[in-house]
DNA sequence: TCCCAGGTAGATC
DNA sequence: GATCTACATGGG
């Protein structure tokens, strides 16, 4: 992979086990939006907000090749008005482009080889590195809801709360937002920005029952005495406990937010979905989710959570 | 109108 | 402890 800055924009040419599509739309994220039109299908364009910035990047697909029996392919990726020093310090780990995906890979086709055909068609979805704050109320966010709805209340309080951002370039000008020329958007907020909100306002962005759940994670970030930083001693288990002291998080959402954005690769959130398919894969019966997650440990150890990613798909796909 | 959604807290047994 | 249900909101 090289990494040139041209002025403006930072790209990185052959880049492998990587797909920008992927590893937006499988459900570790919320706050983004597509902005090609869709007709070139090597080609895909995305806004994301994370970490108190806004990137527009690009991706253009390349010719696919064999390394190793996994099929890979390789992609040019373009972050624009994004220098090198902001891709090194932060969209680098953001996208988790310092692991090797092609041995995680290999070691879960060991582990479980009903997952190559998902992972030759998906062979690039990467785990991403988020922020803490704004994965652990997003997570919240999304218990009981579909995706297109979590991403609206994460909107929503965007717009109530946080900073506006006015943009002066886009990488594709094709959605309706967009071709205004005063285009902005607004970043998640920040925890001195959420404290200020009532319950009501809350609500009022369509959180529903969720509110309180999130106004209990707010204030105990806002005491200090939940950061992302009170974890590092802890072991994983120590953290998930932890993180289940606040109201609203259970063992899915702590384990979501353990593997999304405290680099804890060995969490593994069992949901309906992956309750499902590994009911279908292991168990033949219903089993209880504490179980499963258990049994994805020991068997998965520390790629459990990547396992976990492709076990999703496959399930989506299988099932349904 | 009914049912479900990448769940969880609180009640009940 | 294990099970049951209400919880807001929107879409099929």
């Amino acid at each position: 992979m090289k990494v040139l800055y041209n002025g403006s924009d930072t790209c990185l040419t052959g880049v492998t086990d990587f797909n920008l599509r992927e590893t937006l739309e499988c459900g570790q994220c919320f706050n983004f939006v597509r902005t090609d039109d869709g007709t070139d299908s090597s080609f895909c364009a995305y806004r994301i907000i994370a970490g108190g910035r806004v990137l527009f990047i690009s991706e253009k697909r390349c010719d696919e090749n064999k390394r190793n029996e996994i099929k890979t392919e390789t992609c040019d990726l373009t972050l624009y008005d994004t220098d090198i020093d902001e891709y090194e310090s932060f969209w680098k780990h953001y996208f988790d482009l310092d692991t090797d995906y092609l041995l995680i890979k290999k070691k879960i086709v060991e582990e479980c080889p009903e997952l190559e055909s998902i992972i030759r068609e998906n062979p690039g979805i990467r785990l991403l590195n988020q922020q803490f704050f704004e994965t652990l109320i997003s997570f919240i966010i999304s218990q009981n809801k579909q995706i297109p709805q979590i991403k609206a209340v994460v909107r929503n309080l965007s717009e109530l709360a946080g900073k506006r951002i006015d943009c002066k370039k886009t990488a594709e000008k094709s959605i309706d937002e967009i071709i205004n020329d005063d285009y902005h958007v607004y970043l998640f907020p920040t925890v001195d920005e959420m404290r200020r909100l009532t319950e009501d306002d809350i609500r009022s962005c369509k959180a529903g029952f969720r509110a309180p759940y999130i106004m209990d994670a707010v204030n105990r970030v806002a005491s200090g005495e939940i950061s992302a930083s009170c974890f590092d001693t802890l072991t994983t288990d120590e953290a998930r406990v932890k993180l289940m002291t606040i109201k609203g998080v259970g063992e899915k959402v702590a384990n979501c937010v353990l593997l999304f954005s405290l680099g804890r690769r060995e969490a593994f959130p069992v949901d309906v979905w992956m309750k499902r398919i590994m009911e279908e894969l292991y168990f033949h019966k219903d089993t209880d989710k504490k179980l499963i997650e258990r049994f994805a440990c020991e068997k998965f150890g520390k790629y459990a959570g990547y396992a976990q990613q492709y076990l999703f798909i496959y399930g989506r796909n299988a099932l349904k």
